[in-house]
DNA sequence: CATACTACTATCCCAAAGGATACCGGTATC
DNA sequence: GATACCGGTATCCTTTGGGATAGTAGTATG
């Protein structure tokens, strides 16, 4: 048994699965947290953004566009120019997840080598 | 604009974007987290965890463990007591997403504070 | 006046995720 | 011999995620 700084019991291990759970909650789907990725260069528009992530279909993107507002990580602005511009940008808010996305991104490369190394071994 | 330690091209984007999808493609569906932080007490015997988990049906705790020893987050072990034992185990590789874990518990935490007191301030 | 662009919406459809329920062989217990 | 526990499978079903395609109103451009 190794030694924890924590007493892990059932109670506490629930409570870590819930916070988990709520953040997968938010961040879930296929284009979330590519969107966020995206955004962080600075405010951009609908087509923009389709070009940018490929593959998208404006339909999901105006979903995932209202659900990112929703949880306020995202704030959609319209310019009245001629044509009217709407342009989306990520919040304060968002920003909050930075830790999150960085961890993500960092164990995303590891595991990621550590496939590609082991295909090497295996060949 | 704000200072950055990165430059922020769209090359560099890019590789953020499938570093995060890479991870959260091994971490996808409702159950992988879960079960990972479950395991972190010590090795569990199969109904043990669907006890601990509740809502799990065995069809899919069977498929999730069976993903989970594929990626080589989880062992399982045979002890050919009568009756058979099986237990299933966290591996040394399974706590490089330590941090990750964390990062998204900690977050999990800090939105549902959000969520809670904003809902207080509407009502 | 035809065409193209912007920011979408509508409709249809498919595949995957995940749940409900039942069941299996084996062992042990009453 | 009936029942119960263990570690799962098998079958069926619903829900959700997400893609394909087409179309919308408004404006500008040739």
């Amino acid at each position: 048994m190794e030694t924890k700084n924590t007493v892990h019991s059932a109670e506490v291990c629930n409570r870590h699965v819930v916070a988990v759970k709520d953040a997968l909650y938010v961040l879930n789907g296929k284009w979330k947290l590519p969107l966020i990725i995206a955004l962080s260069d600075g405010p951009m528009r609908f087509n923009e953004i389709q070009r940018a992530l490929e593959d998208i279909t404006p339909k999901i993107l105006s979903k995932e566009l209202k659900e990112l507002e929703l949880n306020e990580f995202v704030e959609r602005k319209v310019f009245s120019t001629t044509p009217v511009t709407v342009t989306y940008e990520l919040t304060p808010y968002s920003r909050t997840l930075d830790q999150v996305i960085e961890e993500l991104r960092n164990w995303g490369q590891l595991h990621r080598e550590r496939i590609v190394s082991s295909r090497k071994i295996k060949s």
